[in-house]
DNA sequence: CTGGGGAAGGGGCCC
DNA sequence: AGGGCCCCTTCCCCA
């Protein structure tokens, strides 16, 4: 696999010239460099997102890993990672992440001399050191203190009310795009970002219907994902919420201890990885970026490459050029995609990736004052210790529930086998996985290679299926043909198990704890109380709302080992793997019939029920 | 062209 | 909070 951890690694040394062999070919890295930061633009290949405030970036694990132990660590549990943005902005994270692709520091917007200050407190809290070393550079040759980056220049960053009021839009960042920025209101200048970065909500309604609607990322172009496609039918607000933790097996706390690479030069400091990285300290900053790319204009790009034609790197692009997406919409191709990426999720390539239309704000009232305005304005923390950790997110914090601990350290989430997400807090030595970069999510366990970790989920499978056999033919299925009967002839026989003296004021339900009953008394709200972050749909459960949250990012963490399709919910994993088993465990009872969903057999019945 | 079936995405809601 | 299940819906294939 050319994105393979050895390939990149390979480039990565070959990027810096001083190790390992000479090239025959002088200018592949740069070549390679070129291709990774047009895929990256393209949202091709990408495996991970990182998200920084209300902004998406888009990137290869591989590239991230290769750049940063920081990163290395974070990648290697999560296809989502959150930073802390105190330490780092998004308009400034993407400087970094342009750097990380490019080797050059490229203007910020509008156009301008980066902020090497803002620069170097995210590069060292990034565990970047050559980046920070070159803003030290920078810094002494423009003859400016650095070590205070985190001042009141702070960040580069609007006000948290300012970037509050940013457009709730999902912004790509098409080529056309570009021009038109250099006019746009700071919020939208600062929000928008490179080709992957995506925006967040946070936004107030001024924001809403001053700068339009949000725009789903159409056609899968650069898209995260889709709006809503059915049922809500884009009948959510543009008004959000910040500072979700969408992953939950994302870890909160990340492990960097950057304190000490702030003010050192030293490569001695570098880990292993670290001294190999790609960045060039040398890199000039150059006034145009590979960031704003006329996608797929890998020739027209600033970068001065000898014989880019020639190159096998245009490989990379994959058969084809760019990956399909709408054609994704056939089944078949779907599984081959899946195929062709089977470790990680992959966002960007969804049937449902079309925009079904704008986001109506009519249930937007009163979600001005959901914003968790006091979180994020008492979170800038000036006077937090450089070397801290990072916050956990925003609302968790203010709950009292501290991130990490649910997912960094118990790992409960991982699994029943309770996955040792271990974080490093100093000092990178290899996590438990080692290289093994391909990662089993419900048990955390670590494998070299793709392949490895598909038939490693076969195994779950399996041991799924004997747990079956053991406990009884086919449980699941016997059981869901029997509720199935249940629910088609007496829907209310599921309720008559136990007392349930707590009843809905509004209806005839009951349940057994109040809790519950207050979970069910939000359903006959007119608002609903958990807005989408992304597209502003709203829920009255905060866990549908996060499940949906996903959708729109692709995270897919349930694999299925024979295809490798995943999927967002373990149940429909369950649902899918029927498919591989020809398990057909809903029979019809009035002709036979039997299918491997209980959706489709009510589908069924009602054909048989319907007048004809 | 149409209808049925297979497979999958997403939301609601209870536990 | 997360899992699980139900329901609605969509898309595709095929007869």
């Amino acid at each position: 696999m050319v994105s393979g951890p050895l390939a990149l690694r390979w480039c990565v040394w070959a990027g810096r010239g001083d190790m390992g062999p000479d090239m025959e070919l002088p200018s592949h890295s740069k070549q390679l460099l070129l291709q990774l930061n047009q895929q990256r633009t393209q949202g091709f290949l990408c495996d991970v997102i990182v998200m920084v405030e209300n902004a998406v970036f888009r990137a290869h694990k591989n590239v991230l890993a290769a750049s940063s132990v920081y990163f290395k660590s974070l990648v290697l549990h999560d296809n989502l990672i959150s930073l802390d943005t105190d330490m780092v902005s998004s308009a400034v994270f993407q400087q970094i992440l342009d750097f990380i692709y490019t080797g050059r520091l490229l203007p910020g917007e509008p156009p301008a001399e980066p902020n090497f200050s803002t620069l170097l407190t995210a590069a060292s809290y990034l565990q970047l050191p050559e980046l920070a070393a070159l803003c030290r550079r920078k810094l002494k040759r423009a003859g400016k203190p650095f070590g205070s980056g985190r001042g009141s220049a702070g960040l580069g960053r609007p006000p948290r009310s300012q970037r509050l009021a940013t457009a709730s839009v999902i912004q790509t960042r098409y080529p056309g795009l570009v021009d038109g920025r250099k006019g746009a209101p700071q919020e939208l200048s600062q929000a928008k970002g490179s080709d992957d970065e995506l925006f967040l909500g946070g936004l107030s309604q001024e924001g809403v219907h001053g700068l339009g609607r949000p725009v789903c990322p159409g056609s899968g172009e650069a898209g995260l994902g889709s709006c809503s496609t059915n049922g809500g039918g884009g009948s959510g607000s543009c008004e959000q919420e910040l500072g979700l933790d969408l992953s939950k097996k994302s870890p909160p706390l990340p492990p960097a201890t950057p304190g000490p690479s702030l003010t050192s030069d030293d490569p001695a400091q570098l880990s292993d990885s670290q001294e190999g990285s790609p960045l060039s300290t040398s890199a000039p900053p150059v006034a145009n970026s590979a960031s704003y790319p006329e996608l797929g204009g890998a020739l027209s790009e600033p970068m001065e490459l000898e014989g880019a034609e020639d190159s096998p790197l245009c490989l990379l692009e994959g058969p084809g050029g760019p990956p399909p997406r709408k054609s994704l919409r056939h089944a078949a191709r779907k599984k081959e995609w899946a195929r062709k990426e089977p470790a990680a999720a992959s966002p960007f390539e969804r049937r449902d990736m079309a925009p079904k239309g704008p986001c109506p704000g009519e249930e937007a009232e009163g979600l001005g004052d959901r914003v968790p305005n006091g979180i994020l304005a008492g979170s800038a923390a000036a006077g937090r210790p450089f070397g801290e950790p990072p916050y956990p997110c925003k609302e968790e914090e203010e709950n009292g529930k501290d991130g990490s601990e649910d997912s960094a350290q118990s790992g409960s989430e991982g699994g029943p086998a309770g996955a040792p997400y271990v974080y490093r807090q100093e000092g990178y030595e290899p996590v438990p996985y080692g290289d093994n970069l391909y990662v089993c999510i419900p048990c955390a366990k670590g494998f070299p290679s793709s392949e490895q970790l598909n038939a490693h989920v076969e195994t779950h499978a399996e041991e799924e299926l004997l747990i079956k056999e053991e406990g009884g033919a086919y449980e699941t299925g016997s059981a869901g043909a029997d509720e199935e009967a249940e629910d088609l002839s007496a829907p209310s026989a599921s309720l008559a198990a136990g007392p349930r003296p707590f009843k809905c004021s509004a209806c005839e339900k009951t349940y057994k704890d109040a809790a519950t009953l207050r979970q069910h008394e939000k359903t006959h709200w007119l608002a609903r109380p958990f807005p989408c972050g992304i597209c502003g749909k709203m829920f009255t459960q905060r866990g549908t709302m996060t499940r949906h949250m996903r959708s729109h990012l692709g995270l897919k963490p349930f694999a299925c080992g024979e295809c490798g399709m995943r999927f967002t919910r373990q149940y429909r994993l369950t649902e899918h793997m029927r498919v591989h088993s020809g398990e057909k465990p809903y029979e019809c009872q009035l002709c036979g019939g039997k299918f491997t969903q209980q959706r489709n057999l009510i589908s069924h019945l009602r054909m048989h029920t319907a007048p004809s």
